[in-house]
DNA sequence: CAGGATCCCAACTGATACTG
DNA sequence: CAGTATCAGTTGGGATCCTG
């Protein structure tokens, strides 16, 4: 059985630890996706973390319908978001966090304030190593 | 200028707020590629954060030497990791988490172990959507 | 040992057109 | 309005071979 370091499961091989592809990949894998983080930005603010298909399309520049689409399926399939189908004359579909989503925000905020802190020492350490290249 | 709602910047439009892709999203995107998060890990564990190149390799299960050697890059790129390069016969590299780099650690913790809890849901949550598409 | 150079394929993304 | 279908471009990832 995998052991925990640092909250990280891991297989203790000959010589030393050995990691395996695993959870926190296929769900980072998600949010690293081009959409996804705007998605939950979006929601997050809205009121009952709730909106319509067509408020989440115009409150993303850029985005396109079939990307929307697809953003959307992906994190209801993974149960962060509730898909809500009003059958009328034109069909209103709304988008709501699960308990499950709205769950991940503080730890997502956790996550980002890092990056806003660090965000200007990382674009530095790019373009010093992107013109060093050159 | 961009406001903050919920730590994200956002501009303020006249139907509500538009999102823009944004700096999270090129971090995140970094840790959603396929091997960054376990090379992460794997420094986080190590003495003085600190590995060479064929221990990396060695502890990274499935990795090639052209895809460590591309995520070794681009964390380098970040300003997170710091190259040391040996020039002895066979040459030896170590790889070390740099300041900025260690101290990304405690935030990503804090969103692993949501993503710890939570996995068990999320699994379920997919294979019930797969699921019920067929 | 630690990589660089090539080639190849699959997946993500986007533009456009169509529809219940 | 909220999608789906189709086609095309780009990128990520892997396999393989070569080298200081």
């Amino acid at each position: 059985m995998d052991q925990l370091i640092h909250g990280r499961p891991y297989h203790e091989g000959e010589d030393g630890p050995i990691f395996r592809p695993c959870a926190p990949h296929s769900v980072l894998e998600r949010l690293g996706d081009k959409w996804t983080i705007l998605v939950m930005s979006h929601l997050a603010i809205a009121p009952g973390y709730r909106l319509r298909f067509s408020a989440l399309k115009g409150g993303i520049e850029g985005i396109t319908q079939r990307m929307l689409t697809r953003t959307l399926r992906n994190l209801e399939r993974d149960g962060l978001l509730k898909r809500h189908y009003f059958p009328e004359v034109p069909p209103r579909v709304e988008y709501e966090l699960t308990a499950m989503g709205a769950s991940m925000l503080p730890a997502l905020e956790g996550f980002t304030a890092w990056i806003r802190d660090n965000w200007p020492a990382i674009e530095e350490s790019r373009s010093t190593y992107d013109g060093a290249k050159r």
